[in-house]
DNA sequence: AAAAATATTTAGGTTAGTCTAAATTTAATT
DNA sequence: AATTAAATTTAGACTAACCTAAATATTTTT
């Protein structure tokens, strides 16, 4: 139906969208996806002509409905096969992006369907990502960051906001990973570094900014 | 490390040589992939530039040790990725050879292995093609067709020589699948078509040719 | 509000992979 | 062996997806 490349182009926009509210500039599409911007404009007319996107000279672009749907179906099939490779075929967390990202473009709606079924409907992938059901719904749950919880208080990770592999490989060290209980013990006026308790085992000090990216819920 | 259409091109040409012995021409690539011979020629250079292929204009090529090598990897995912759409997915047999023409195409030797070892080493495709292992090597065991039994000898189908979607479904309706038994029952001297007993149940006339693409072993 | 900086688009070019039509080589037939 | 037929390659063209450099629009700063 659609190019990997045009596939990949909405779901670019999706994401950046996701973060700041405003339209998407060229330039930011172009950063996330390694490519020069004079190539991003030629791809987002293209789009346009299309109408998977909403696109005005200079002014950024904003998905279409139809734009939308392409790219939450892309972000389903991707989610899904990570769940598929870890839980299955036990890959780690920080090691299924670049596999999950060439199996996102497989083109067959029933072998999504029955992919789904297989995993047992799972809703969130092995980061606590939601995954969007077949209409293209997330389910939402409550989560904070640990960097919102007062100290003496307990998390249970949900996710991470960082998918990067250092960061994952960081958290692999530390023994944190989904359902592992983080207590904070102490908060840092300096520099609002953490020290924290996890699993009720180990002592450790976090950075402000890893408490930002550990997505918890509160017990 | 090879772009989908060279993979292709390598994978048409082993498929092809592996019935004909000889050099394998460029219409019978093309003709094999729906292209166009001029297309092929210009795919045939670049492989040879490679050393992929040997190659002498108007002569036919045939593949180099890594050309073949690339192939048989090709060979080795498409029939693991049937196993695991029919096996865990439920695809039926004649439905998985679109999807697996996609996904043999994804690019990482750790899923392949992960991949072989979750579905247990399965040395057979469920078309009872064999599954060649990690250094290229396939299974050998002995198969007949069943044009080659002799009235009253029964065999138990191991594999199909046609794949095509439409031969698959009428065995479906025949209730024919790998592992039924095959008991031929009388053999027509006019056109050699047979009378068979399917699994000691079902009797049913099959036509010379459809009993030539049914591998089975004696019992 | 003008100047400077930044963002974006346009213009023109490249490569991979395809095509058709014409030219050439090889194979088959008379 | 010459002619015809078939197979193959060459020549030239197209599209998708990229690129760089230059031009233009927008935003920010003085």
């Amino acid at each position: 139906m659609f190019s990997v490349s045009e596939e990949d182009h909405l779901k670019a926009i999706f994401k950046i969208a996701e973060k700041e509210k405003k339209a998407v500039s060229t330039n930011s599409i172009a950063a996330y996806m390694n490519t020069a911007p004079a190539s991003v404009t030629d791809m987002l007319k293209k789009l346009a002509d299309k109408d998977l996107i909403q696109y005005q000279k200079y002014k950024g672009v904003t998905l279409s409905p139809s734009g939308s749907k392409v790219a939450i179906q892309l972000i389903r099939k991707h989610r899904l096969w990570e769940v598929f490779l870890v839980e299955k075929l036990k890959f780690s967390w920080e090691e299924v992006h670049e596999i999950a990202e060439q199996l996102e473009h497989i083109q067959s709606d029933d072998l999504v369907l029955r992919l789904e079924k297989y995993l047992e409907f799972p809703k969130f992938d092995p980061h606590g990502d939601p995954i969007p059901n077949m209409d293209g719904k997330f389910t939402l749950r409550s989560q904070w960051s640990v960097a919102e919880l007062l100290p003496g208080h307990t998390g249970i990770i949900l996710g991470v906001r960082e998918h990067d592999k250092s960061f994952l490989l960081y958290l692999n060290d530390m023994k944190i990973k989904l359902g592992t209980s983080i207590k904070v013990l102490q908060k840092t006026t300096y520099d609002q570094s953490l020290r924290i308790l996890i699993d009720g085992r180990f002592e450790n000090l976090i950075t402000k900014n890893v408490a930002h990216q550990l997505l918890v819920k509160k017990v």
